[in-house]
DNA sequence: GCAAATTTTGACCGGATGGACAAACGTTAT
DNA sequence: ATAACGTTTGTCCATCCGGTCAAAATTTGC
């Protein structure tokens, strides 16, 4: 436990808010101190008395971001109805693709490479969590509550669906173009992806 | 047009070949020059004598890579029942990602970093496609083949929930654990997403 | 107000990296 | 065989970048 000064605290944070932002975009390798210092505000070697080296800081961010990333999972409980539970970790997880794109990107960075400095927390404390909440969707699956299908499958195209408009916003955007790809694209988005977990493609007749 | 000698054609594949393992990995900031020579078997300045810019290969790579992408969208017509036409451009899709997911992390890898050398294309070429084929989906909506919901969302979610399984490969195979994520887990993937898209989660009673 | 502790800065270092270049080596066509 | 052309290599350079260091400036505790 480092004690900190007032200022200490202060500067940190202000690092670690410039540090995402240029982490996310250009990756781990693709971003200099430089970059980051400068949009902290200071100096590089002011930079580098508060976190001694480049990996620290991502570090830091790592362990953070993996704890708002695996809180909506978390909230996934046995006790509402279970659709309509599933629906709401859908928007949940569509929430934060829309207010944390930075953070979903600098995590997807991190996978993406091989997730290098993060991979014994996905063999552990993420695979558990969703070990943990697979069974639980099972369970809705044996009561017929839901259709029976695979339940970390099922995660994974959550996560894929959802992520996809942080991810790949600039792609959407543009595909979407100047009228559709505005700020009405995320309730779009909440809307299809709604019917299609729920209802599927099939036509009812 | 630049005359090739055959020399040149085999060596400028070599070098295309062993640049797209290395940026798939490490991204265009994170790879150097001389580890692509070095995984093509050659000298730095043997490969610049090829490609003058290290910046020239990545080009290159984009502009195939680009081609093999949309292929499978392209594919996608009007002749065949709707539902079927829908499942096998899923199916070709995951296809891709298991057989080429280098390509897919490159295009990632690219799109997440904004995209800065393909903007154009994905305004234009990409749009041009993804519109008409959403018009064509769009008319089965009408003809009431399909359920009624938005085709550019459809075709983003097939492209976010299929290419998870390459960009986000690491991740997955670390969450199905040693048992349940070795090769099979493409077919688990496909007939998840097979029911997923045609009939969602909904149960049938 | 002042000494001690903390913060900030400019200058600097060493290694990595993209790229240039000329000379050496090989291939091919006549 | 040899001249012209294509290929390969060793050497070198300039820049960038992560990180150090000592000295200067500022804040804090008394």
């Amino acid at each position: 436990m480092p004690r900190r000064t007032r200022i200490q605290t202060e500067k940190r944070e202000l690092i670690l808010e410039a540090a995402l932002e240029v982490f996310s975009t250009h990756g781990f390798r693709g971003s200099t101190i430089d970059q980051i210092a400068e949009a902290a505000g200071m100096s590089k070697p002011n930079l580098l008395y508060y976190f001694r080296r480049k990996e620290d800081i991502h570090e830091q961010l790592m362990q953070r971001l993996l704890q708002t990333w695996l809180a909506p999972l978390r909230e996934l409980d046995d006790i509402g109805d279970p659709l309509t539970e599933l629906r709401s970790y859908i928007r949940r997880k569509l929430e934060m693709a829309r207010d944390f794109p930075r953070e979903s990107r600098l995590f997807a960075n991190e996978i993406l490479q091989g997730a290098p400095r993060i991979m014994s927390m996905l063999e552990g404390e993420l695979k558990s969590l969703v070990d943990e909440k697979a069974g639980i969707i099972q369970g809705w699956m044996r009561s017929g509550k839901i259709a029976r299908t695979d339940p970390w499958h099922l995660i994974f195209s959550i996560w894929a669906t959802t992520q996809h408009y942080a991810d790949f916003d600039v792609q959407v955007r543009a595909v979407l173009g100047p009228d559709r790809g505005g700020e009405g694209r995320f309730e779009d988005a909440a809307r299809f992806l709604e019917q299609l977990f729920v209802d599927g493609l099939k036509p009812k007749h």
